[in-house]
DNA sequence: GGTGTTTAGGCGAACGTTCGCCCGAACGTT
DNA sequence: AACGTTCGGGCGAACGTTCGCCTAAACACC
């Protein structure tokens, strides 16, 4: 065992009362500089660390906050998960908390876990991810008042902190992007229906084409999971369009759309960027090394992570976040894949 | 607030005294049956949650796993991160721990951090992740008696629990399939001379080609870090070797380093796969979707994450694990880019 | 010189558990 | 009838903090 170093000997070593250790290691109370230092030296020597289960007993806080995510599929991979966990754990520990991961619960037992970790003062506060719309995890922590922030919106009557990630103009962005290189029919590579998320990055591709004045035809706009499958086969399917309502670019919601896309515009000997443009979301690793390089858009992980860190730490404080909602936009990232000259790599 | 319901409250609903009702959540003590029955509907009624901080103070037990990663650059990312962490957090609960991320120290630092948490009770014990030879971390962990259990090797001759995939045995089976495939010639993408993991899957494509009686012009043998324009650039050289010493097929020690290999092979003019194998090292998504998709060693991720886990529970309890190391072999995955002929896609 | 006011630090209490010890009743056993 | 044994459960104590209240000395002020 270690922490066998209580504040006790830390005192008797200084010639004080444990509460006055206490109160120096927390920086309350007056005490007289050179005592501080008497204390601050046993400290040292006696390699004392707070016994942190004992302060959380009193605090009624446990210094933690709680995350989980739905895992992905292997062969797709989670591209801002290694970006996103650093940046939350660095944010929190400038704040003095710690991150802690609990399992994905499946959706019954949801609000169930939630409450337990409440409950039994495991965690101080939540974040949030992969939100719905009416989530019942948000329902829930506004309901008990308990500290959380989430990252993705969820049911616009409800009040509560959240940042996302500008999907909409991310989208618009691209799809703005694939006019101005010449493109007038232009397909989307769309999400299911009940996607919160996917409905914001839709709204942005309607908005631009309306825009540009370019009327939208419904066969451009497929729906899929994210797979790479899902997007070659739609746009075999999109190939195989009469040539007047033959789209000749693609925006994709996510990279893995994306990279099927090309995959399938390749092997139907189109040039990728010249004849057919493509446009992806994520920024994944290795979307600049494909063949073409993938233009994108890199969603701010950092900022997002430090946003949530922060808003969250207010809430737990009770002191109440501002702005409590945070939308921060993506950026275009332009490759090989969706320019018709100039870079070729 | 939430965690208001204590013991006490449940014992005076249940009409006995509060440890009692200690002992029947704890499933110690005699009780009974009817007692129990009522003491269990009393918390049921009541939404009792047993209050983590204070039976971690007294049992000077945290239910914490500490665990940090060194991040990847965005451009790469962290192929197992996701699969790890998740299967990690699983098995933790399933034993009813979880799982603490704190941010990766600079080198220096490093181990006064682990001391810290150590120290603090913050954890019951570690994982630690990216181990070198002599590793510090390592050193501390074994001389303090801390439960710890090591993903990698490290100095043959500390005798600590530690769960490792066979690098060696990955790399040398990769090699032998290239030479199955006809390959002589055949290069190696390794790391830096420093790296343990390196020079362990370095020697396997030793053996590989000593086995086959194939001698290894030290030209093949590329070191460098894990990078695109590394195994690029190394590709273009070793294709600018005279025929008689040029390679016609490369094993990479990882993915990151095999794509930029088959980048430049194919912008050399040559089929990868027919011409020019090359074979990677991770199995990182995507990796099936490449063109040509990736042939590759996939590590048993989740297999390593419930060894670990286990054994590191064994170890917080204070009973040795066995076995105490394990070594698990990866898989190869034949895909295109190392095939002569067939499979194309 | 009595009455505030500040400064430095002591002290009791409480946070909500778990753990070991104790005791009384019920049940056999010699 | 006296004596162990088991069963069911109560009770005091301790885990190591933080927090608020109290006090004694020192200092100033009129």
């Amino acid at each position: 065992m270690a922490g066998r170093i209580t504040l006790k000997d830390v005192a008797a070593r200084a010639g004080v009362s444990y509460q006055t250790v206490s109160k120096v290691i927390n920086g309350n109370g007056n005490v007289a500089a050179e005592t501080e230092a008497q204390i601050w030296r046993a400290v040292e020597e006696l390699g004392y660390r707070v016994n942190v289960a004992a302060r959380n007993l009193r605090t009624r806080a446990s210094g933690l906050i709680g995350y989980t995510w739905a895992p992905s599929p292997p062969d797709r991979g989670n591209p801002i998960l290694d970006q996103f966990l650093t940046s939350v754990v660095a944010a929190a520990e400038a704040h003095g908390y710690h991150l802690m991961l609990f399992p994905h619960p499946p959706a019954i037992e949801e609000v169930d876990v939630y409450r337990q970790l409440m409950r039994s003062g495991r965690v101080d506060g939540f974040i949030v991810a992969s939100t719905n719309y009416d989530d019942p995890r948000i329902r829930l922590l506004i309901d008990e008042a308990f500290p959380f922030v989430a990252f993705g919106r969820s049911n616009p009557e409800w009040d509560f902190p959240f940042v996302d990630v500008d999907g909409r103009a991310g989208i618009r962005m691209a799809t703005e992007h694939l006019i101005e290189q010449g493109h007038r029919a232009i397909a989307l590579l769309a999400w299911p229906d009940h996607s919160l998320v996917g409905a914001d990055r839709t709204e942005g591709y309607c908005e631009a084409m309306a825009a540009a004045g370019l009327a939208v035809d419904p066969a451009w706009v497929h729906h899929s999971e994210s797979a790479f499958q899902a997007g070659y086969a739609a746009v075999q399917q999109l190939l195989s369009l009469p040539p007047d309502r033959r789209p000749t670019a693609v925006a994709a919601l996510d990279d893995t759309l994306a990279i099927g896309a090309i995959r399938a515009a390749l092997d139907a000997g189109l040039q990728v960027g010249a004849d057919f443009g493509v446009t992806g979301f994520d920024d994944a690793p290795g979307a600049q090394y494909l063949s073409p390089s993938l233009t994108t858009l890199r969603q701010p992980i950092p900022q997002v992570a430090e946003q949530l860190t922060a808003m969250l730490i207010d809430c737990i404080h009770r002191r109440t976040p501002s702005p409590k909602q945070v939308i921060l936009p993506p950026r275009l990232i332009v490759r090989a894949s969706s320019v018709r000259v100039g870079v070729r790599d």
